[in-house]
RNA sequence: GCCGGCGUAGCUCAGGGGUAGAGCAACUGAUUCGUAAUCAGUAGGUCGCGGGUUCAAAUCCCAUCGCCGGCUCCA
């Protein structure tokens, strides 16, 4: 029902003074019926002519596109006044036509609904039959207007008519909020106190609303493009962004450090394609469970629609594996660069938000329930990890459907307690998605707005779905339950978050400074004059992380500057003085100052990357030699 | 997608029917400097793109694209 792209029915729409038609010939897919149905010749004035042709993509949803034809037709014929309309098979509108048993099918219904209104006096051209015509445009600015029909997008007004049926499902549903502490207390939210927590308070209140007015941009936007890391691309689609050196690198070294959690946890990582075929059967029962925000690109006659995730890459390839119960749990992992969600462009919001993004996606099949509950609280636990890897601070929330919670009481409180924070608990009476229990990070941000990170969740649908089994002790054939784990979330998310963070200690007076291990400079060498070129080279030559040289000839105040500005985590002056005693001037984030020999910089430095990934400058070091990306 | 705001130099922005402006950055020169902005000079523009009104449009009108915010949405 969701089943659409971009070779859909073409409709041409002419108000005419006159018009006029009649056979001339038999094509190959003449039909006589067709002439039995229309006529051969005929001739009418001030009308609606209506040329049309059905296409490929037509085929998926005959209902829909013909009830946006009417829609289209009705409303322009009111519009217009006129009561008179000209119905034209008319293949020449497209290069991809439907066969012409579909395409009968839909002018026949469309006649047929057309007719219905017994105001309208309808003139039908026959299908498959060579025609001449004349026609007399009037010409005002109504005359003509070509439209292309979406199948599922239904006619506008009817906004429920855009929403898949678990969307309209979920505005229906009832939801129960609870607040659960760590030693497995429940509390209606409404009575909770939040004094404590008032981030949580905050996604309380985001959650039960949807939303929270805000005049300002979120404050991450100026900030990725200040510090030249990511930025807009006017020559894409919205929402796709370019990502400069200092920013690429960040990002590189995000995904290390997430993919080496993910594999030392055993998910086995794999690479599945970025498109996918539209008329894929299994593909296209999954499509129907959500809207329709995909990116779809015609290649040849075929459509394709890109990603948005990357689970179906995944589910067809545990289709085809051979599974038994000794290989469980079994983990797929998967760095998905890049999953595509057409979102609306309103929906935008820098880094937080966008059609083109890098997602962690692991799949975990288990046997039972017992066993995904047990791998759920571990990858929790990686979750918690990965979070404080990036010094990132979140709330909690836990989603159930209230059968599952009522079965699984010391699970639900071992979830709380594993995240050593009260959490937000939500309780469904039905189920409506595919899972029974979903676990949430989420981030509040600088404007109090809730971002979801990790997640964890169990999907008790889509092994069915994708007819991926397990072969039991029994030697039976099973469908294993799936988890669904991004340990981090969205990568660009994870950046955006770490920036809102810093935002916010900004507004509180603090220096805003990124994780040592993330830092794209993570030290500057500052030579006090050009004098000092030799025993800098020496030093640089000895710091086995990301170092530069500020060699510009400009003063030591505006190169201090410069390097604060930039969040340089360590900034190093050297001068006379250091020379004489062999040592380093060491100005840190705080904005104090220590003598220190170079090993007993590094000795410190040392525990700061430990057990996360490095990687090497991304940029020139000779600051003179480094171009200017942003402003 | 709908509603509102914005779009002028690389960046941040002022101007508002009659010669295109500032600060920062860039470039050149001087300066060799001790912890958040050294001094002087030079260059830099299809005023988002496209139409229209006008003797004349960056300025007014229309359309369009982009960004931001709200709605909706967030698999």
């Amino acid at each position: 029902m969701f089943f659409h792209g971009i070779l859909n029915m073409r409709i041409l729409l002419i108000h005419a003074d006159r018009f006029s038609f009649r056979v001339t010939g038999e094509t190959s897919v003449s039909m006589p019926s067709e002439l039995e149905k229309a006529s051969r010749e005929g001739e009418i004035a001030e009308c609606l002519v209506v040329f049309m042709a059905a296409e490929k993509g037509d085929e998926a949803d005959v209902d829909s596109v013909v009830n946006q034809v009417i829609e289209e037709v009705l409303s322009l014929a009111d519009q217009l006044g006129t009561r008179h309309l000209v119905i034209y098979p008319y293949a020449h509108l497209s290069s991809t036509l439907s066969s012409p048993r579909v395409a009968v099918r839909l002018f026949d219904e469309i006649c047929r609904q057309l007719q219905s209104h017994d105001h309208f006096k309808i003139l039908r051209a026959p299908f498959g039959y060579y025609k001449a015509f004349e026609i007399g445009c009037k010409g005002h600015p109504l005359s003509e207007s070509a439209k292309t029909i979406t199948p599922g997008r239904p006619a506008k007004g009817s906004a429920e008519a855009e929403e898949s049926e678990a969307i309209r499902a979920e505005k229906t549903l009832k939801s129960e909020w609870i607040i659960m502490t760590p030693d497995g207390e429940q509390v209606s939210a409404e009575d909770f106190s939040f004094a404590a927590r008032p981030n949580l308070e905050r996604l309380y209140r985001y959650e039960k609303s949807g939303t929270r007015v805000s005049d300002q941009a979120p404050p991450h936007i100026e900030l990725m493009r200040r510090m030249e890391l990511v930025d807009y691309e006017p020559g894409a689609d919205p929402g796709n962004f370019r990502w400069y050196p200092k920013g690429q690198l960040m990002k590189r070294l995000a995904e290390a450090y997430v993919s080496g959690l993910v594999t030392d946890h055993g998910g086995m990582q794999v690479e599945t394609p970025i498109m996918y075929d539209y008329q894929h059967p299994k593909l296209s029962l999954y499509l129907q469970r959500f809207p329709a925000r995909q990116y779809v690109l015609l290649s040849g006659q075929k459509e394709y629609f890109l990603r948005f995730a990357a689970c179906f890459g995944q589910y067809l390839i545990q289709h085809d594996m051979q599974i038994s119960y000794h290989h469980l749990p079994s983990k797929l992992y998967e760095l998905a660069h890049y999953a595509f969600r057409r979102e609306q462009s309103g929906e935008l919001a820098g880094l937080k938000r966008l059609r083109t993004f890098t997602m962690p996606d692991l799949h975990t099949l288990v046997e039972d329930v017992e066993q995904a509950k047990e791998e759920f609280l571990r990858q929790t636990e990686l979750a918690m990890q990965c979070m404080e890897g990036f010094e990132l601070d979140f709330e909690v929330a836990i989603r159930f459907v209230r059968d599952f919670a009522d079965q699984n009481r010391s699970f639900v409180e071992e979830i709380t307690s594993c995240c050593g924070r009260p959490a937000l608990m939500e309780l469904w009476d039905e189920r409506f998605f595919y899972f029974v229990a979903k676990l949430e990070f989420n981030f509040i941000d600088a404007l109090d707005k809730a971002a979801c990170l990790s997640t964890v969740q169990i999907d008790v649908e889509n092994t069915e779905r994708f007819d991926i089994t397990y072969v039991d002790k029994n030697g039976e054939k099973q469908y294993p339950l799936l988890l669904h784990a991004s340990i981090s979330g969205s990568i660009d998310r994870v950046l955006y978050a770490i920036l809102e963070t810093q935002a916010m200690a900004m507004t509180k007076g603090r220096k805003p400074s990124f994780p040592f291990w993330l830092a794209p400079i993570q030290l500057r060498l500052v030579p006090v004059s050009e004098k000092f070129d030799g025993p800098c080279k020496q030093v640089l030559k000895k710091v086995p992380y990301r170092i530069d040289y500020d060699d510009r000839d400009i003063t030591m105040g505006r190169k201090i500057r410069d390097a604060e500005r930039e969040w340089i985590p360590y900034i190093l002056v050297l001068g006379a003085r250091e020379v004489a005693e062999q040592c380093l001037n060491v100005r840190t984030r705080d904005g104090a100052q220590r003598k220190m020999a170079l090993p007993e910089l590094l000795a410190k430095i040392e525990p700061q990357m430990k057990e996360k990934p490095f990687l090497g400058l991304p940029l020139p070091q000779c600051l003179s030699r480094r171009p200017i990306f942003v402003g």
